[in-house]
DNA sequence: CTGTTAGCGCCTTCAG
DNA sequence: CTGAAGGCGCTAACAG
């Protein structure tokens, strides 16, 4: 011990964990898209769950990308990381199967698997959306407008399930003229968002099914003459700065990094219980916030 | 090759990498508050300026913890990582000394090396709050609130340096009663915020020095009666969407990260020239954004 | 061009 | 308890 201190000798891992055939206590994490807050606290989640455990995270930016998303998966594979955890990117999850990747465990953040058997931490899109439009339902809205997401995604298709739901539950039709899901960015929102406002008979009240929608939704109601109720999904930074009172849709980002690494980590350990079997499926909760009734005085 | 696909041979990157001496194409980067956008936008310019090179990023965050800061460097030392990308949470960086690290190459973002010659790349903190402030002082502002960062911190003083700079340049002299640099959090700079306004002379301007004490001061005034110019520095997100004119101090969190990263491959890669032998240190500029100026329409 | 071999640094086993 | 040796999977050098 003596001689380490005094000549500065520092162990190879590498060669310890080619010896020991682990890879060193690495796991991978592939978002889609980093620039996003909800991904770095995300990545928050999982970093600071599996730091206790010496665990390090790799972190990788899929660009929403499916082919870099495999490219990704692959490299990772073949560095025989312990693990990984994956914000898919498609809806397609067969190039994710751990038998295909040498037994490395997986688990998926944001959407359930499909097409393979995996671990998976969701929110609550269903019921979240529907507890938003049955709370604009109660303040006596009918005609509600929907600024969505692809049906194509889980999440998009989750949201609108919610909004007809608490729609059918409370006898109203959904409105297909009310319905807007393909707004890439807040501009389109936007521009969706001030085309209801221009209807002969406007809603009286908007969803936007993501943090982008919201913005243009605000947007367009704030510089609107006769402002409407708005609700959005996703909470964001700042939103309590805002004037014009809107409520959103919010659940704790690092919450579902935390359950993630959890379940990852029951994969990876071979710990005292015996590795689940059957794929397991933990929902994140959401909660309703207002912002803008009261103003800071 | 036949073979390979029919037996699903992986290479193992773990003994490949033993052979060959290297540690397989991964750099550490340690930040110290992954909540904080700014970072998580440095670490995409750091994953995107990496990934084409095949090399991937391992993240940690210190948590603005010395301690934990050094016990991560070690830990990316014996994993003898290519490289390391360190955003300091402490004014002493003996420990980043690559002599002690095996060698390992060291680069530090948004503060330059003290105590052991690295290379840097830094934000123009001076120039950037100095032409805000000559800004200020051009619309007619003689009193400048001045909401700091601690004096102990290399960016706090370089931007309270930077508002020295353009008041004595202007011929007004600093008054302490409008300089407050210790407010935690947006809470407490609002309360400050709010003091200024109250004050028998109170000024006609603020400047606040980060996000935090902007998002304090901009609640502070915009609920005053009377409320007066404001200048922040760091640019964020949906600040368009607020309602109050302001202005921010503004640069390229990406920039800031891909350059670092450049700089590191620079000394990581045996390339065609020479490795620098003496530091190199890069400044990112800042531009000046105006919001709310114009409402949206 | 194909086949064999030594050794990267470490941990584990076995012998002394 | 201390010391020597085998081998993790790969690559580079060398032999055929």
């Amino acid at each position: 011990m003596n001689a380490v201190a005094e000549l500065g000798y520092r162990r190879n891992e590498t060669a310890r964990n080619l010896r020991l055939g682990r890879s060193g206590g690495l796991i991978g994490l592939v978002v889609t898209n980093l620039a996003n807050p909800f991904y770095s606290q995300l990545a928050l989640g999982v970093e600071s769950h599996t730091f206790d455990l010496g665990m390090r995270v790799i972190l990788a930016n899929s660009h929403e990308n499916v082919d870099r998303e495999q490219q990704l998966v692959h490299d990772f594979a073949a560095r025989r990381l312990d693990g990984l955890i994956v914000v898919p990117a498609g809806s397609d999850h067969a190039h994710l199967d751990p038998g295909q990747l040498g037994g490395m465990p997986v688990v998926l953040a944001a959407s359930p698997p499909s097409g393979v058997e995996l671990d998976a931490v969701v929110l609550d899109d269903f019921g979240g959306t529907r507890n938003a439009i049955r709370g604009l339902i109660d303040r006596g809205h009918r005609r509600i407008g929907f600024l969505g997401l692809p049906a194509s995604t889980w999440t998009g298709s989750e949201r609108f399930r919610g909004y007809s739901a608490a729609l059918e539950a409370a006898g109203i039709a959904v409105q297909d003229s009310y319905v807007h899901r393909n707004q890439p960015d807040a501009t389109a929102a936007e521009r969706v968002a001030r085309h209801l406002l221009g209807l002969p008979e406007p809603p009286t009240a908007m969803f936007a099914a993501n943090n982008r929608n919201t913005v243009g939704a605000y947007r367009a109601i704030s510089a609107h003459d006769s402002p409407i109720a708005l609700t959005g999904f996703d909470d964001f930074e700042l939103a309590d700065m805002l004037t014009m009172p809107f409520n959103v849709v919010a659940y704790d980002p690092r919450e579902l990094g935390k359950r993630t690494a959890q379940l990852l980590c029951d994969r990876i350990d071979p710990g005292s219980t015996e590795t689940p079997r059957t794929p397991r499926h933990v929902v994140i909760p959401t909660t309703i916030i207002n912002y803008g009734h009261t103003n800071p005085s």
